[in-house]
RNA sequence: GCCCGGGUGGCGAAAUCGGCAGACGCAAGGGACUUAAAAUCCCUUUUUCCGCAAGGAGAGUGUGGGUUCAAGUCCCACCCCGGGCACCA
């Protein structure tokens, strides 16, 4: 009789419709079980589910699976942010409304994940842009707001010409737009708002060494960088005409003897006033071409600006330039030049004929007078009036003492970090909640009448101003305060705000009351694992970093940071070895691959390939290999379950140890380590055994190995462990049965296989009892007739034994 | 330029604490079954040399050194690839 095939779409239909009820899903809220708190990173719902995402998934899932499988409490949300841009771009491209677009391609989604069969509660998911996320987005914006830490200014920002919007500067990738990687972006002067992650920037900082060990380290050096802390002076260098102060920033001010001149940005406010025409040309042409690429291909520019500074401490008077390579947006917009001791402003003073002068010498070394380069270490102080003779970490503190009881300084910190712009000038996205009245200024709504909602109808263009401006009834508003005609705000959020603390929200997902319910995130976080791509490294994990200290502090919850630990998957990539996105047109559909192999052969090829954290190129050539497994797996479950026979003893025990092994190696795979795919590789040895030793199995072997295959498997591959338990008869869910459990003793070798080595190198192998002593190793490594030829006319220098191991005999 | 990763067969990879390099899979080649094909099963497959054969000897984890009885793994120098940061004062 042959045995019955595996058909995937049979039992893949069968156990998606069973597997339907979210209450199989869902964490028990009073549970004393260890909580695990999954969390996957979520895809944007502007385009269909790819092998990407399905990998992403399959990591957090079997995962999942496994923990519930080991009593733990397991939290395993998957859900979706409607995005707005994407969205909206998407929405307007196919002619409509951004809502009904994201609600369908939600659904859409929805059903796909469905069909991979991944578990998560079906009732959870979230989109950011229904109004009760709006409610929220907008109170933690009103909260903000009353804190002092939302704020409205007139800023120089990036914008992105093709998303016609602001960006914020972490979405802002070599120069152009995280979206558009080859438009430009440009800087426009626009009244937006801010929230102020800046205060928090120290925290920030200092906090990270709680992560440290459950964060991989190259997201925390990434993040230091970003946050950028740098510790230095402000000086006041004051124009020799006017007296006007120029506020300086340096690190080294231990080196300000050696100034020659005071350098201005091109933006500097003060630049425009003290230049003349030419000069401001000059400005124009320094700024424009910053705009341009590569920033640090760029030469070096300056320009006289005719005009003098006094150097604070010795009274000199140095000229003030102004200077491309000088960053408005970085310290203070000025810098003094040190051409002695620092590389650029050697650069820049060789160019332009700026004196140099030397006021540092090595510890144990002279004055160099006439450098070739500059020096640039730390040294001893020299030429410097007072502080002469002071090594320079010495000289840094009296001169910022000095500087501060004269009025004219002081020790300060610089960031890299800048206030995050949540403006955007969309239609798709949480409306901030405020009024502008020309009476009270800006006004914001009362929590009462939140949320405040998108109006239905507007005319979408993707072009220019937000269609929200010009929505009449929408924009015309009444000012709370005075009762008097007001214009409401038409900017959005950025909808990194929604992402920020989406999993917060998604432990009580339906509160009408509260943003969520306190004493449960208290009880839940900091999450213990969150899962996401690298490629969050500084965007949503810094924001919502930023998030959770800020309803810390607003007393929502406890917890200062969101995430205990992180992993960082790879990415699988398209054939052209890039990751893979609908731009490209690399993407690879998962439905295809369901149709052809099923789920569990996708979910199981995704594991397989690579380990979860390395970047998985995707080569469709290996998928047939996994389907022949679990075909394997199939055809031997099947055809043994009715199977009687007395038996090998031999076989049995074979069998059995095997079965052992792999439930030990598949165990310490998922605690120590994610590889899933060694685990993989290990159910296949155990089928391969399985087969070797199938004609000599009793029944009694049988009856211990089958149900232990879909428990092992489950993890991997759910619908075929679903239906091999059913078919022995067992009740369902798999995920929800014990882990199995391995027996040390029965996964034992009977011999332990010693490798026999001469000065190293192998030259044979014995197998003796477990726990032979190192004499009888040695004894029995000497006298065999293998080692002899090696043995024979040499001396034994020394013998070394790992005991089970190995034995390496040393000769001359 | 600076800071992280990484470099192992034809390919994806494994070797988890310094102890048999290449598990597992793909691809390839050969065989069995079959009228035939598919499916399935079995064998070979890092490489060079010796041998009719069983078998044996050598080389080999980007390159060059080093430590060690023993190195893919540790140390030093360099090359290449990927990622992040980059006139950050």
């Amino acid at each position: 009789m042959p045995d019955p095939a595996y058909d995937h779409k049979q039992i893949e239909l069968k156990w998606q419709d069973r597997l339907r009820d979210p209450a199989l899903y869902r964490a028990d809220p009073d549970s004393s079980a260890p909580k695990y708190y999954v969390v996957e990173m979520l895809p944007y719902p502007s385009g269909r589910l790819h092998m990407g995402h399905v990998r992403n998934y399959s990591i957090g899932d079997a995962l999942a699976r496994y923990m519930w499988m080991r009593g733990y409490n397991v939290q395993h949300p998957m859900g979706w942010d409607a995005f707005g841009l994407p969205a909206e771009n998407a929405a307007i491209a196919r002619g409509r409304h951004p809502r009904e677009w994201t609600l369908s391609n939600l659904a859409e989604m929805k059903r796909q994940m469905h069909r991979m069969g991944f578990a998560y509660d079906w009732d959870l998911e979230i989109a950011t842009c229904e109004p009760e996320y709006y409610r929220w987005n907008q109170w933690f914006f009103l909260k903000m707001l009353a804190r002092g830490l939302a704020y409205r200014k007139k800023a120089l920002v990036n914008w992105c010409p093709q998303c016609a919007t602001v960006l914020a500067n972490e979405q802002v990738v070599e120069g152009c737009c995280w979206r558009h990687e080859n438009t430009p972006v440009e800087q426009r002067a626009l009244e937006q708002w801010f929230w102020k992650i800046t205060a928090y920037a120290d925290e920030l900082l200092r906090d990270m060494q709680q992560l440290e060990g459950g964060w991989p380290e190259r997201v925390l050096t990434m993040q230091r960088n970003w946050i950028g802390r740098s510790e230095g002076s402000e000086i006041d260098f004051a124009l020799a005409d006017s007296g006007e102060q120029i506020r300086v920033f340096t690190t080294r001010v231990d080196t300000i003897y050696g100034a020659t001149c005071v350098i201005l940005a091109p933006e500097h406010p003060l630049a425009s006033k003290l230049l003349n025409e030419e000069g401001r040309a000059r400005a124009k042409h320094m700024i424009d071409g910053r705009a341009q690429k590569d920033r640090g291909d760029i030469e070096k520019d300056g320009y006289f600006t005719g005009h003098y500074a006094i150097n604070p401490y010795n009274g000199d008077q140095v000229p003030v330039w102004i200077g491309n390579f000088v960053l408005m947006e970085y310290g203070t917009g000025a810098i003094m030049a040190v051409p002695a001791h620092d590389d650029r402003d050697f650069d820049f003073c060789k160019t332009f004929g700026v004196p140099i002068r030397s006021v540092i010498r090595p510890v144990d070394g002279e004055l160099d007078e006439n450098p070739k380069a500059a020096f640039t270490e730390d040294g001893i102080v020299e030429r410097s009036g007072e502080f002469s003779g002071l090594a320079s970490a010495d000289a840094r503190s009296r001169m910022n003492q000095r500087a501060e009881r004269e009025g004219f300084g002081k020790a300060a910190i610089t960031y890299r970090l800048k206030d995050w712009g949540i403006s955007r000038q969309r239609y798709w996205g949480t409306p901030i909640p405020v009024i502008h009245c020309p009476d009270c200024g800006v006004v914001p709504i009362p929590e009462k009448d939140l949320p405040v909602l998108l109006p239905h109808d507007v005319n979408l263009t993707g072009q220019g101003q937000s269609p929200l401006v010009n929505a009449a009834e929408f924009i015309n508003a009444t000012c709370p305060k005075c009762g008097g005609p007001a214009r409401r705000e038409s900017d959005t959020m950025d909808t990194f705000v929604d992402s920020s603390w989406y999993f917060y929200r998604y432990l009580d997902p339906h509160n009408d009351q509260a943003p969520f319910d306190s004493a449960l995130v208290a009880k839940w976080f900091p999450m213990d694992q969150y899962i996401g791509g690298v490629t969050h490294a500084i965007l949503h994990l810094l924001y919502s970093r930023f998030f959770t200290k800020v309803m810390r502090d607003l007393g929502l919850i406890v917890n200062g940071e969101p995430a205990a630990n992180l992993f960082t998957q790879g990415m699988v990539l398209g054939h052209d070895g890039t990751a893979m996105s609908k731009s490209k047109g690399n993407i690879v559909d998962p439905e295809e691959m369901i149709d052809k192999y099923g789920a569990d052969t996708c979910r199981l090829f995704v594991l397989f390939a690579a380990p979860p954290e390395k970047d998985m190129p995707w080569i469709e050539a290996g998928v047939g290999g996994l389907r022949r497994f679990l075909d394997r797996v199939h055809r031997f479950v099947m055809r043994n379950l009715d199977r009687g026979g007395a038996g090998d003893a031999g076989s049995d025990r074979r069998a059995l140890r095997k079965l052992h092994q792999t439930i030990r190696k598949i165990t310490e795979d998922f605690t120590n380590r994610w590889h899933f795919n060694t685990s993989i590789a290990a159910l296949m040895e155990l089928m391969n055994d399985l087969y070797a030793e199938e004609e000599g199995l009793s029944r009694a072997a049988l009856d211990q190995i089958l149900p232990s295959i879909p428990l092992l498997l489950g993890p991997f591959a759910p619908y075929l462990a679903e239906e091999l338990w059913e078919a022995m008869g067992r009740k369902g869910p798999v995920f929800r049965q014990s882990w199995p459990s391995y027996d040390e003793e029965l996964a034992k070798e009977d011999a332990a296989e010693v490798v026999l080595q001469v000065n190293g190198k192998l030259r044979g192998r014995i197998f003796v009892r477990f726990g032979a002593s190192n004499e009888e190793l040695e004894k029995a490594a000497l006298s065999d007739p293998k080692l002899q030829p090696f043995l024979s006319g040499k001396q034994v220098v020394k013998v070394i034994v790992v005991p089970d191991k190995l034995v390496n005999i040393v000769v001359r």
